[in-house]
DNA sequence: AGCACGCCGACT
DNA sequence: GTCGGCGTGCTC
C-alpha cells in the first residue's frame, strides 16, 4: 500500500469532480465505503471511490475524513466500476449516480442493516425453561420447543413457514426475556423454500438448444439475443439457466420493463427458484426496497428481479444477467441520470465476466445490428408453445371507405364474423378521451391549452377539457367562448367515442374499455382483465396498455384503428415502435384450434416498411428498416447525443443552445456533426419553450471524446435566465 | 445541490 | 439608512 494516500470521495449533488481528503483516523476502508466528511461549513455523507498518491489541488486545503460509516464497502469493485463507467458515459455526476443506486436511508448516515438473516434464539433464561411451563400458551410452547433443538438460532422466516403465525407468540416470549433476535449466516440457514421448488416442464428442442448455449457460456462474458416469438417460452429458458447458476452458488439478475413486473411473474420465479427472491420495483415502499437491496447486496438472495434501476444493485456473486423485453423504451431512464439499463446490463456482464441474455419477440434495431456485427449471438425460439398457429396480418386500405365509428366496412364485417364464432375482438386506438379537438363551427375557435402548443382533449366521462401534455383541466364550455355561438363540434375520435360508436354498431354485445381513464381506480384493471378472461366481454377496446404484457387467449381478431398515427409520428423510431406494436398485438391473438387475425387500418398501405413486415415478418421489416437507417445515417449506424433546453422564453432556450454550439465547434473532430438548435416538435409545454441541439457521430469513441470536453464547458456557460438543460446520450425519444 | 458573498431597488 | 432580490462562485 502506498504511504500518505489521498482518499478520493464522491459527494451527492451535481458535483462533477471527486473531492480529496486525508484518510484521517478512519484507517484504510475499501473503496465503496460511505464516509462522513467535512464539506464547506457542514458535513456530508460521501462515498470513498479510490485512493490516490497525490491530490490535484493545493495539499494545504485538504481536510481529514471524519470517519467511515460502514464496516465493509457497500459497493464491490465491479459494482463501483460499472457506476463510474455509466456516470462517465452518460455524462452524469458520479456522486449523484452512486447515491441514486443506494436505498434512501443509506444516502444519509443511517447504519447498514446487520448482515445475515434475521434470526431468533433462546436467551439463557429461555434455555433453562422447560416447555411444559408454558402449557397455557401452546404457540409459545411450540416455538420454544423448536428453538431448544437449535441453540444457535433459527431464521425468523423459516420459523414462520414451519409454524404459521408467530408474531404475537414471539412478542410475548421476547417480553418475558426468553428469546432474543440474532443474525445468522445466510449459508447456515436451511432453505425452507427449496422444498417448494416446482418441477420444471419439458423443453422443446429450440428451448433446449438456447438453454445449452447459455449454460455453456457461464463463467465468461457473452451477450445473447433470445429472439423468441410471444408465447414461445422465453421465461422458461431464463428460469432454467438461472436455476443452474443458483445451484452453482451464483446470483442472477433479471430486469423487466415496469409493466412486466407482475405478481404472476414474481410468483413464477418464487415457485420455481430456490432461496429468497429479491424484488426491486420503484413502486415499493422504502423499507421493502431496502430489505430487497440488502438481500441482493449481501448475497443472501440468489435471484434479483427488478426494473431498470436494479442494474446498479451490488451483487457479490453475479453470474448471469437477463433483460426481458429488451426493446422496451422504458429500460431507458427519461430524466436525470439517463442510462439505458439494457446497454448497462451488457457492460456489467462484460465487467463481471458472465453471459447476458436479451430476450424479446421484437428486437431493437440496435440489438439486431449487434447480432449482424457478430457481437451478440442470436438464439431463436420460432415456435409457439402449445402449437398455436401464427395469426394472419392484413392491411386494410381505408381511403374512400365509408367509416362508421372509425371502422371500415371490412373491419366491421370481420368483427361480426369473429363474434359469430364465439371469438373475442381486441381494438387498439392510442388516443384517450372522447375527441382530441373541440371547435366552433361558426367562428373556427379551437380549444387549445394556454400553456402548451396543443389542443385540449375532450373527456365526456369526466365532463372536462384536458391537456394531455401538461395536465391542465378546464370545464367544457356550453357555447363558443369566442363568438358565443352554440355550434361546438367534436372532431376526431378517442377511446370514449369509439366505445360509444361500438355500442350503437354492435347492440347487445358486451364491450369493455381499458385505458388510463377507465382503470384509474385501484384494482379496476385486474377486474376488467378477469372479466375478459371469463369471456364476459366480447369486444375489448383500449390504448397501447392492452398490447403490453397481457395475454388474451380468447381473442381471435385484433384491429388497429389508426395505424398511421403511430407510423407517422415525428420520431425516427416511429416505424420500429409501430412494427413492434403490431407483432406484440399479433402475438396475443389466436390459439391452437384457430389462427387469429390482425387487421390494420391505414391510408398508406403501400408504406414499404409495412409491406416488408407483412411479407417477411419482423425480421424482414428489420432488414428494410436498418437499410433506411443506414441510408439516413441514423442509429445504429451513427451515435447521437441530444442537448435539450427549456425556458419561459423561446429565445432564451435557443440562445443557450447557440452558445453551447459555439463552444462545441472548436472541439468537434471532423466526424462530429452538430444539428440545430431547433425548437422541439411540441415547442411549448407547460408554459416552457423547448429546443434542442443534436450531436451526431459515426463513431462512439469520437462522440464520447467530444462530450467529455464539451460538458464541462456547458456547466461553465453563463446562466441565461430561466434556462434548464439536460444532455441525453443515446436518446430513445427525440421529442 | 447548498450556502455564502455581493451589489442594487423599495421599504420602515 | 437597511431588508432582501437572486446572480456568481466555491466546496477537497
Ligand atoms: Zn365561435
Ligand atoms: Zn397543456
Amino acid at each position: 500500500m502506498t504511504e500518505a494516500r489521498i482518499a478520493r470521495v464522491a459527494l451527492p449533488g451535481p458535483l462533477d469532480e471527486l473531492f480529496d481528503y486525508l484518510p484521517g483516523v478512519m484507517g484504510q476502508p475499501e473503496p465503496g465505503t460511505r464516509v462522513l466528511v467535512p464539506f464547506g461549513r457542514s458535513r456530508r455523507v460521501g462515498i470513498l471511490v479510490e485512493y490516490a498518491a497525490e491530490c490535484g489541488c493545493d495539499p494545504s486545503r485538504l481536510k481529514p475524513v471524519e470517519r467511515a460509516l460502514d464496516p465493509r464497502p457497500l459497493f464491490g469493485p465491479t459494482d463501483l466500476t460499472l457506476i463510474r463507467w455509466a456516470a462517465r458515459y452518460y455524462r452524469h455526476p458520479l456522486g449523484d449516480a452512486l447515491f441514486t443506486a443506494l436505498p434512501v436511508r443509506l444516502r444519509e448516515s443511517g447504519p447498514l442493516l446487520a448482515s445475515g438473516v434475521a434470526g431468533i434464539r433462546l436467551t439463557a433464561a429461555g434455555a433453562a425453561l422447560t416447555p411444559a411451563e408454558l402449557a397455557r400458551a401452546p404457540r409459545q410452547q411450540a416455538l420454544l420447543a423448536r428453538l431448544l433443538e437449535s441453540p444457535e438460532g433459527l431464521a425468523q422466516r423459516n420459523l414462520a413457514d414451519e409454524l404459521g403465525g408467530i408474531t404475537s407468540a414471539l412478542r410475548a416470549l421476547r417480553a418475558k426475556g426468553l428469546v432474543e433476535s440474532c443474525r445468522l449466516e445466510p449459508g447456515a440457514v436451511a432453505s425452507a423454500d427449496s422444498s417448494a421448488v416446482l418441477a420444471a416442464p419439458e423443453l422443446n428442442p429450440e428451448q433446449a438448444a438456447a438453454l445449452a448455449a447459455v449454460s455453456e457460456a457461464l463463467g465468461g462474458f457473452r451477450p445473447f439475443l433470445l429472439d423468441g416469438i410471444t408465447g414461445s417460452g422465453k421465461t422458461e429458458v431464463y428460469i432454467r439457466a438461472i436455476a443452474e447458476v443458483v445451484a452453482a452458488g451464483g446470483q442472477a439478475l433479471v430486469m423487466v420493463p415496469e409493466i412486466g413486473l407482475t405478481p404472476q411473474l414474481r410468483e413464477r420465479f418464487r415457485t420455481r427458484l430456490p432461496g429468497p427472491l429479491a424484488v426491486l420495483h420503484s413502486a415499493l415502499a422504502a423499507g421493502e426496497r431496502e430489505r430487497a437491496w440488502h438481500q441482493a447486496a449481501s448475497g443472501e438472495a440468489p435471484v434479483v428481479l427488478g426494473t431498470r434501476s436494479a442494474v446498479f444493485v451490488p451483487l457479490p456473486r453475479l453470474a448471469l444477467i437477463v433483460v426481458d423485453e429488451e426493446h422496451d423504451p422504458s429500460l431507458k431512464q427519461q430524466e436525470g441520470f439517463r442510462y439505458s439499463a439494457r446497454d448497462l446490463a451488457v457492460r456489467r456482464a462484460q465487467l463481471v465476466g458472465c453471459p447476458v441474455v436479451l430476450g424479446t419477440a421484437t428486437p431493437a434495431l440496435e440489438t439486431l445490428h449487434n447480432v449482424t456485427a457478430g457481437r451478440y449471438h442470436r438464439l431463436a425460439l420460432p415456435r409457439r408453445a402449445g402449437g398455436a398457429r401464427p395469426p394472419t396480418i392484413n392491411l386494410l386500405d381505408i381511403r374512400n371507405q365509408p367509416l362508421r365509428a372509425g371502422l371500415s366496412p371490412v373491419l366491421r364485417e370481420r368483427m361480426h364474423a369473429a363474434l359469430a364464432t364465439g371469438g373475442q375482438v381486441l381494438l387498439l386506438l392510442n388516443r384517450r378521451g372522447y375527441a382530441p379537438v373541440l371547435t366552433c363551427h361558426s367562428c373556427g375557435w379551437v380549444g387549445v391549452c394556454p400553456d402548451c402548443d396543443a389542443r385540449m382533449t375532450l373527456h365526456l366521462g369526466e365532463r372536462r377539457l384536458w391537456c394531455h401534455h401538461c395536465g391542465r383541466i378546464e370545464s367544457v364550455p356550453r357555447d363558443c367562448p369566442q363568438c358565443g355561438g352554440p355550434d361546438l363540434r367534436m372532431l376526431g375520435r378517442g377511446t370514449e367515442r369509439l366505445e360509444e360508436g361500438l355500442t350503437e354498431l354492435f347492440p347487445g354485445v358486451r364491450i369493455a374499455r381499458i385505458d388510463r381513464d377507465s382503470t384509474r381506480r385501484k384494482g379496476e384493471l385486474t377486474r376488467l382483465l378477469a372479466a375478459v378472461h371469463r369471456g364476459e366481454v366480447q369486444i375489448l377496446l383500449g390504448t397501447q396498455m392492452l398490447a403490453k404484457g397481457h395475454d388474451f387467449p380468447g381473442v381471435t381478431l385484433a384491429g388497429v384503428i389508426d395505424l398511421d398515427h403511430a407510423l407517422y409520428a415525428s420520431d425516427f423510431r416511429a416505424p420500429e415502435r409501430t412494427a413492434q406494436l403490431i407483432v406484440q398485438v399479433a402475438g396475443r391473438a389466436g390459439r391452437a384450434e384457430r389462427a387469429g387475425e390482425v387487421v390494420l387500418q391505414t391510408r398508406h398501405p403501400e408504406h414499404p416498411l409495412l409491406q416488408s413486415l407483412l411479407r417477411e415478418g419482423y425480421g424482414g421489416f428489420a432488414r428494410a428498416a436498418l437499410a433506411e437507417r443506414e441510408a439516413a445515417q441514423l442509429p445504429p449506424f451513427t451515435y447521437l447525443a441530444l442537448l435539450r433546453a427549456e425556458a419561459p422564453e423561446q429565445e432564451a432556450a435557443l440562445a443557450f443552445l447557440a452558445a453551447a454550439r459555439a463552444h462545441a465547434e472548436p472541439l468537434c473532430s471532423p466526424e462530429v456533426e452538430l444539428l440545430g438548435p431547433v425548437p422541439a416538435p411540441l415547442s411549448r409545454r407547460a408554459g416552457r419553450h423547448r429546443a434542442q441541439l443534436l450531436v451526431q457521430c459515426a463513431q462512439r469513441p469520437a462522440l464520447q471524446h467530444f462530450l467529455a470536453h464539451w460538458t464541462p464547458t456547458l456547466r461553465a456557460l453563463r446562466r441565461i435566465k430561466g434556462v434548464r438543460w439536460s444532455l441525453d446520450v443515446d436518446p430513445q425519444e427525440m421529442v
